[in-house]
DNA sequence: TTTTGCGCTAACAATATTGTTAAACGATAT
DNA sequence: ATATCGTTTAACAATATTGTTAGCGCAAAA
């Protein structure tokens, strides 16, 4: 009980920052209204203020969370994995899937923001091109290597992690659309079948 | 000049939509402002009020009118094609893509609109599952007759449209992040690559 | 010429939304 | 008990945003 220094700080401080997630995941920061935050919170909407300032601030802590957050969990992971080109190519898709059912409004969140706030998109650059642009040269190394052994035929490692990234995203930025157009009510059992379909149409690629 | 009822009412009107359009496909529903729109446009924001009445309708007015062009601009010409169903599929892929290369902000317009507002999405649901289903019914049977054949290897229609749909609509939006991770600068050339390759992708997955 | 109607303007009104402040409250230390 | 400090509340302030209205001007019709 050493670390309680007040009443219930972190906790309201904790109860605002996840109705803001709720609320600027589905609406946008345009869309999403500080009162209404405040309200799902339990709080008065001072206190939204006293905690973080101004919206935008609120906002701003959110959106480098979430940046963090994926990084962590996506794209670090995909260098630890083991076995053949072919089986890392498989679980890593996998995985990234898996990982978008269990954060499903991310994607969303992140399209929308990108696109209304300049700012937004600056952090974003700045933080996936380094990142990512190592790890893109030494999948193509590999993929290349893998292409003279005869395992794989020959592909390019940045349209490649284009086709998985279009192929494991879009699903959850447009699965009304998808759903109602090819005729399925079910989110969890569409779901499941994408991600067979998504495997299967990446491993035909690379043979 | 017998329809020049008035001194420039419809160039007036006209020039509103333009402006709207543009406002709107950008910072979406919550981001556009009515007196942005009308200062784009050049005209005063009570003239807004006065075509549209609202902000509310002006945006259906606009909602409504891109559903029906894409309606008539992709899914109807589908319909169209001739030569081998392995052609068909290679050349709407690729009507898909130019169409899109043509009306870059649609997706994300759509996108937006559908998560943040559920009047919209019910709107685009019923428009699009009576026209999508009987024609993936169609080409589920013009599948299976092919795989008979040997023409083409066994697929199931409805997620060769989601792997489609995914592959091509995806880039429009997520090309910041697309680019700066595999180290593209140049939107066009880039484009022209994704173009080749989600045919090559989708071929390889069809045979 | 007068009337009528439509497009238009400028000012106003209403409301929504974010942000601020003074004071109260409650726990803890002195 | 009193002081102190972080937290909280309620009311207020400032501004942004949408929507309205009264009236002007002009062109066509009477």
């Amino acid at each position: 009980m050493d670390k309680q220094e007040s009443k219930q700080a972190k906790d309201t401080e904790q109860l605002i920052l996840e109705a803001a997630i709720k609320e600027f995941s589905t609406k946008g920061f345009d869309g999403a209204r500080t009162s209404t935050i405040a309200a799902a919170a339990g709080v008065t909407h001072a206190m939204l203020h006293y905690y973080f300032r101004t919206k935008e601030k609120l906002f701003e802590r959110i959106f480098k969370d979430k940046i963090r957050y994926i990084i962590n969990m996506v794209i670090s992971p995909m260098v630890e994995a083991s076995g053949s080109i072919k089986e890392r190519i498989r679980t890593g898709i996998e995985k990234h899937f898996d990982f978008l059912l269990a954060n499903k409004e991310l994607p969303i969140f992140f399209i929308t923001t990108i696109n209304s706030r300049p700012e937004a998109y600056k952090e974003v650059i700045n933080e996936f091109s380094t990142n990512a642009h190592n790890r893109i040269c030494a999948l193509q190394k590999e993929l290349d290597k893998a292409c003279e052994n005869g395992e794989i035929g020959s592909v390019r490692a940045d349209q490649l992690i284009g086709d998985i990234a279009s192929l494991n995203v879009f699903p959850f930025l447009a699965y009304p659309m998808l759903m109602a157009a090819t005729g399925h009510s079910d989110f969890d059992t569409y779901m499941e079948m994408r991600k067979i379909e998504i495997v299967e149409i990446i491993m035909k690629r690379i043979s």
